[in-house]
RNA sequence: GCUCGGAUGGCGGAAUGGUAUACGCGCAACACUUAAAAUGUUGUGAUCGCAAGGUCAUGUGGGUUCGAGUCCCACUCCGAGCACCA
């Protein structure tokens, strides 16, 4: 008999559908095991390669478990929402749907023939109203806890796409899906405030076991600094045209982490946008100067700013002036766009000794830099340089020669500082202006908006989000879902309203607290909506009374193992983490933390290590390698072609390498197999070290070489006459989760019944993990001289017996006198001798 | 600029401080074949040598060690992320 993939493959895939082997099972006796991968987007191109990598991955841990006797959830379902659909649905004039339904139907046949072992059962798909009626419902959950709110703002936006962009989806000034250039709009969005979350996700991630790069990138992207809010008074300066009375605040506020370092503070600076300014604005002799400055500086505002990155700019305040809070002293007030308005208070106390921008201003605009910290007592500071490290405090009365560290407390105490936190963590940017979205399940009400601006309103009939947003009613829950209304157009506009905006029929509407007139909101929420809870829907995709129950969740949860793109280890996990926690604070998640686990795999590159992209034309379609090879010589290939973490070239060569490792897999199964139960001690050890090997490789995910260590074990094997049925059965077993159909296949012409996948994991003896002789390097001087068989365990003294009978290596050591002998057993014997 | 990875044959890569180059690709020779493909066998870091064997090689320069691809210091280059966050 031939290998055939192609019949194989479409036999025991019909044959597992039928009988179901791989469907979990709501609170089974056995232990639970959810193992987890990203759900695709299904575009119209279908499958990446990048798909199969890592479902691949997630397959043979799902696998595996489930040998090991776990009831394993394995899901798959569709996160459907996009613009690309969108763009396709205008372009085509189909309806999004007919596109979805489509897509979904490729990805899901091409899933099916890789056979992943997915629970098809619980499939789901974001657009299903029966699934965004829940997305909805968490929303209005989020906006009657306070925690979404409309605000008008800077947005930006893609002219191309006809979108708003989350900041996150801006990438180097230019839309991260079409590279247009992104422009400053301002709209009303609204925002989810993740911020509120900040500290919680930051802590959480103490809890969960991440490779340590994704909790470093979700901790640097939350960004906690601690620092002290600090007073600064301003000072009336002689000579302006109005008297000390007149002034309009009297102080600023600054936040630094550098308290330390007051002393060396020589001026400080404000954003453009402060208030302080306007309310100074009759003190300000320069107020022209100003205003010009703060209107360029609103010109290049948000992403274009990178462009000035090199060149600081900004404007001396005249007229007014502060005064440092620690010397005493007056110093100069500026006014520039190298201060954040988002930031802490909006201002700073400039240090130019010790933060390489206020060094970059203070040469630019000529101003004092004064050195207070130094890296030892004996180095004299250079007020050339800058120096951000801690040190040992001078120059800064009474405090001189006091750690900078410990300084920081007492500095803040004299200069009446408060303790402050703050995060780089923005809130998120929920609203889209776009058809193929979850609507946002909210009215506005002209009556209400009265009511709750004057007060007059029963108490507990409005919540805390439609307090806080005068005249947004939140839809009542039985009222879910709000689907999308049937359009004829759903392209957008450049006016920047959501195509919904036009549907009269559908945005008039009626009030659902005082039944009075209303209309609908017409913004849609974005794609990360439908991915940030989604892991829960897999429980129990088919309830109707809530998002999923209670009971099945606290079973279920949590995601044991999550694994998905590099691309999504900040944004998606980090939204995903923000909503899992909230449910988990209002009581419908079991978990604050939704993945105990959670890896990424590297990219897969076209060929020569370029990106794979249409345009380029170096796209892999898996359904050729599929025809061409079959799926279990691309599983083997995705797993062999490198370390799984990395990013890696495809490489066709390489594929038929692991085609011929599987023919070879055949042709031993069908023709070397005995009946014979007993191997040889050589054999025994052999197979017990690749169990051992293979086992630890799939746990640390280093798939390469799990494939290699099979590799060479069935090489041995392949050379043999005859391979006893019970050692060749585990080698097939270890093979099974990478290459599930031939195992299979095989598995049942060696007479078994039953699927392999659900056999037992095969396990490793002890006692056979070392073989009887072992090679023993001889050394001279730590240079290798020889290499001689000993007896495994074999004592230092009759290591050296046994090495100084090999010619070679004792001719090195005739006549020398040895003085020193090191002994590592089974390894190594190393004379060190005079020469 | 900052943070995190990485650099090993012609290529992808392997290697708890202990035989560097496993495994795979490619290449070469041979076998099978009328022939080719497929398959199999053998060889394959560089260099000197008829050979036995020697010498040199893990981005560069130092160090620790009996012994370093692996640990330490300095640097170069590549990739990813962040980017005026005070």
């Amino acid at each position: 008999m031939k290998y055939l993939p192609k019949q194989i493959e479409k036999k025991w895939q019909k044959a597992w559908e039928e009988k179901n082997i791989y469907s979990a099972k709501n609170f089974s006796q056995k232990k639970k095991y959810y193992a987890l991968v990203e759900f695709p987007y299904p575009s119209g191109d279908g499958l990446h390669t990048g798909h199969v990598r890592g479902y691949t991955a997630m397959d043979i841990i799902a696998r595996k478990r489930r040998m090991e006797g776990h009831n394993v959830l394995y899901p798959i379902g569709w996160d459907a929402f996009g613009l690309p659909t969108e763009n396709y649905a205008i372009q085509k004039g189909l309806h999004p749907t007919v596109i979805t339904k489509k897509n979904t139907d490729t990805f899901r046949r091409q899933l099916k023939s890789l056979g992943f072992s997915f629970d098809w059962d619980r499939e789901i798909n974001t657009t299903d109203p029966q699934y965004y009626r829940w997305t909805q419902w968490i929303f209005l959950q989020l906006y009657a806890h306070g925690l979404a709110y409309k605000q008008k703002m800077f947005i930006n936006w893609c002219p191309k796409d006809k979108i708003g962009l989350a900041n996150e989806e801006v990438v180097d000034g230019a839309c991260e899906r079409c590279g247009t250039k992104v422009e400053q709009r301002e709209k009303d969005q609204w925002m989810l405030r993740i911020t509120a979350y900040a500290e919680k996700l930051l802590k959480g991630l103490d809890a969960v076991d991440y490779i340590e790069a994704i909790k470093l990138q979700q901790k640097n992207w939350i960004g906690k600094s601690e620092g002290t809010r600090i007073e600064f008074p301003i000072h009336y300066v002689a000579g302006s045209s109005q008297s000390p009375e007149n002034i309009g605040a009297n102080s600023i506020e600054i936040f630094t982490t550098r308290v330390d370092t007051i002393f060396g503070c020589t001026y400080v600076v404000v954003n453009p946008k402060h208030p302080i300014l306007d309310a100074n604005r009759a003190l300000i002799k320069n107020w022209n100067a100003v205003e010009l400055y703060r209107a360029q500086a609103e010109k290049k505002a948000g992403a274009q700013r990178r462009e000035i990155e090199k060149e600081k700019t900004g404007v001396k305040i005249e007229g007014v002036c502060v005064i440092n809070p620690a010397t005493k002293k007056e110093i100069p007030l500026f006014v520039s766009d190298y201060v954040l308005a988002e930031y802490g208070t909006g201002a700073i106390m400039a240090v130019p000794a010790h933060d390489e921008r206020d060094f970059s201003f203070a040469k630019k605009f000529n101003l004092p830099i004064i050195p207070v910290i130094t890296a030892h007592a004996e180095s004299t500071p250079n007020a050339d340089e800058v120096y951000t490290g801690e040190g040992l405090v001078i120059n800064s009365g009474k405090f001189i020669g006091m750690e900078s560290e410990k300084a920081k407390k007492v500095i803040a105490d004299f200069v009446h500082g408060e303790s402050e936190v703050h995060y780089h963590l923005r809130d998120w940017v929920f609203s889209r202006q776009h058809y193929w979205g979850e609507p946002i399940p909210l009215v506005f009400c002209k009556q209400c908006e009265q009511r709750i601006k004057g007060g007059t309103f029963k108490k507990g009939i409005f919540s805390k989000g439609e307090l806080s947003n005068p005249g947004w009613i939140a839809l009542k829950d039985k009222q879910l879902p709000l689907e999308l209304p049937k359009v004829k157009k759903y392209q957008p506009t450049d006016t920047g309203e959501s195509p919904l905006a036009a549907m009269n029929a559908w945005t008039k509407t009626v009030c659902p607290v005082c039944k009075g007139e209303a209309v609908r909101e017409t913004d849609t929420m974005p794609n990360w909506a439908g991915s940030s809870w989604y892991f829960l829907r897999y429980i129990d995709p088919q309830n109707k009374k809530a998002l999923a129950d209670g009971k099945k969740m606290k079973y279920w949860m949590n995601v044991d193992w999550y694994n998905g793109g590099m691309e999504h280890t900040t944004l998606h996990v980090l939204y995903s983490r923000f909503w899992n926690n909230f449910l988990y604070d209002i009581g419908v998640s079991p978990v604050a933390e939704p993945y105990k686990k959670r890896t990424s795999h590297g990219m897969i590159l076209g060929e020569g290590g370029i990106k794979m992209s249409k345009s380029r034309g170096n796209v892999v379609n898996p359904d050729g390698v599929v025809q061409a090879y079959g799926a279990d010589a691309l599983r083997v290939y995705e797993m062999f072609m490198g370390p799984f973490d990395q990013s890696i070239a495809w490489d066709p060569g390489s594929i038929a390498g692991c085609s011929r490792f599987l023919n070879k897999v055949w042709d031993i199964s069908m023709n070397k197999v005995s009946a014979r139960t007993s191997a040889s001690e050589d054999l025994k050890y052999k197979i017990n070290t690749t169990i051992k090997k293979v086992s630890e490789d799939i746990e640390s995910m280093s798939f390469n070489t799990a494939v290699s260590t099979l590799m060479i074990f069935v090489n041995t094997c392949y050379a043999l006459e005859e391979i006893p049925k019970n050692v060749w059965e585990q080698c097939i077993k270890l093979l099974a989760p990478f290459a599930p159909f031939i195992t299979e296949e095989l598995w049942h012409q060696l007479g078994h019944k039953k699927s392999i996948h659900i056999d037992m994991w095969p396990r490793f003896d002890e006692k056979h993990l070392r073989s009887a002789m072992t090679p023993l390097v001889c050394q001279i001087n730590g240079k290798k001289r020889a290499v001689v068989e000993i007896p495994a365990g074999t004592e230092k003294e009759g290591a050296l017996k046994l090495a100084l009978q090999d010619r070679g290596f004792a001719t090195y050591a005739k006549d020398k006198e040895v003085i020193k002998i090191i002994f590592v057993p089974d390894k190594i014997i190393n004379l060190i001798i005079k020469d």
